[in-house]
DNA sequence: TCATTATGAATTGCATGCAATCTCTTGTGG
DNA sequence: CCACAAGAGATTGCATGCAATTCATAATGA
């Protein structure tokens, strides 16, 4: 059970106040919950997810809750079978080796272009950016090192200054995001990643957009590799238990 | 008025990978002709689309083909203001100038990928198509041409082996589609294309990766160019003409 | 004449209803 | 005991209805 699950309801929006951004459709409201509620993990993948429960949860009618399926599905965050309803869609290691190198070629164009947009002032914010992040590597704060290593990720394809490029991006990453529970980092893959943002924040400096496109693809293969192994080993030792979920712990 | 109302035989195989199943519903009937109508053309970029027209079109209630309308909203394809309906989106040459470097990106990784996977056969049967292409060149059969391109890029996308990556490819690739009535090659620019497309082949057929890849985002690189400024003489002509109706010469 | 407003028609957003399909339990025969 | 079938309950797919908003056209006033 989470925080106020329920949206406005029946109670027609009155556009003050209540309202942070400008969403004026009871469906575009639904997708973006939607999606954070799978992306964040809290609808495990395998779940199913009947209309109706959703409905409640909510507080509105199946028709903009099925106009929001309908689109999630599109991403690919849910399956849908017909006359058999949603569910979440499952993260296989096929899926992730298909994702990844797809992510790496975005990140790789992000920041090539990047570099040749990006101003002193926005390079100075993602230097300050990573140096948070180490600190928080050498104090061995998960979480928050993920938070600001995703951030500075953003920060990059913002710079990148092209809008379907990042929609894409953010798509994806959406999905990635959701293996992030289940990706424990060694000791030596953790060094070898921050070297890797050490190296990204040097070439972004220096404009040198194939260096950086080079050692982005790179670094998300390395990223790759280490989910991998990590859900190998779990697959050995615990092969049923992806069901269940982790603690959040981002 | 509704032409062809069996929606519900059609069993439409473009699935990539996972849909085994046929084509069921309604709505992804509709998503699929609906997106076809745009992309094809038949629905020109600014026109409103009245979900009334498109439900006596399509001889079906308003519901399934609302939730296609937010699926290919969510494609990019329509935009959809709340209470204001849908309009298909329109192409300028900002979007373009976004579009392309993302297909290039994605061209470019199906390549290397390609290079890794793909037989001797697949490659004999591009080879095909590529000299079948080449002889419409010499015959200046543009439309024939056109088709044979794609297809050859299709062919090389499907031997990369990513359905995350073709999915993402097609429906970027939908939305360029709409741009090719309005873009008119030069006879250098086309002689150049085929060049260029001398070198995919050759690159393909070494499997020599970084190199088809190189070829294959320049070559989008190229596109891009003549794209622009075959709309960009336009707009000195014809300025707005664009806005009411895109000559339908495919 | 032009700008502004008022009013009715059309269109969209959402809720609800019904038929078709699926699921799950119970019962029957081998 | 197991396999299979049948039926009730639940769930989905789609159509329709109603309220709210937008659009179009006419009417009013300066």
């Amino acid at each position: 059970m989470r925080d106020d699950p329920h949206l406005d309801g029946h109670e027609r929006l009155t556009a003050s106040g209540r309202e942070r951004i400008a969403r004026t459709t009871l469906h575009d409201e639904l997708v973006a919950r939607l999606r954070d509620l799978i992306v964040e993990g809290e609808l495990a993948p395998g779940t199913r997810v009947p209309e109706r429960i959703l409905c409640e949860r909510f507080g509105v009618s199946r028709t903009p809750l099925r106009e929001a399926l309908k689109v999630l599905a599109s991403e690919g965050l849910l399956e849908l079978l017909p006359n058999r309803g949603a569910t979440v869609a499952r993260l296989t290691v096929a899926d992730l080796e298909e994702l990844f190198p797809v992510m790496g070629a975005l990140e790789a164009l992000a920041g090539e272009l990047a570099c040749a947009r990006i101003s002193d002032e926005e390079i100075a914010e993602i230097r300050a950016l990573h140096y948070q992040m180490v600190l928080h590597y050498t104090r061995r704060e998960l979480p928050a090192y993920f938070r600001l290593n995703q951030s500075i990720h953003e920060r990059i394809m913002t710079a990148a200054g092209n809008p379907t490029l990042a929609r894409m991006y953010r798509s994806l990453a959406g999905r990635i995001r959701r293996a992030r529970y289940i990706a424990n980092m060694s000791r030596a893959r953790w060094e070898r990643a921050v070297e890797e943002h050490e190296a990204i924040l040097d070439a972004l400096a220096r404009r040198d957009a194939p260096r950086l496109a080079r050692i982005l693809k790179q670094h998300l293969q390395n990223k790759y590799e280490t989910v991998k192994e990590s859900l190998q080993a779990q697959d050995g030792t615990a092969s049923q238990d992806d069901r269940r979920r982790p603690s959040h712990s981002a």
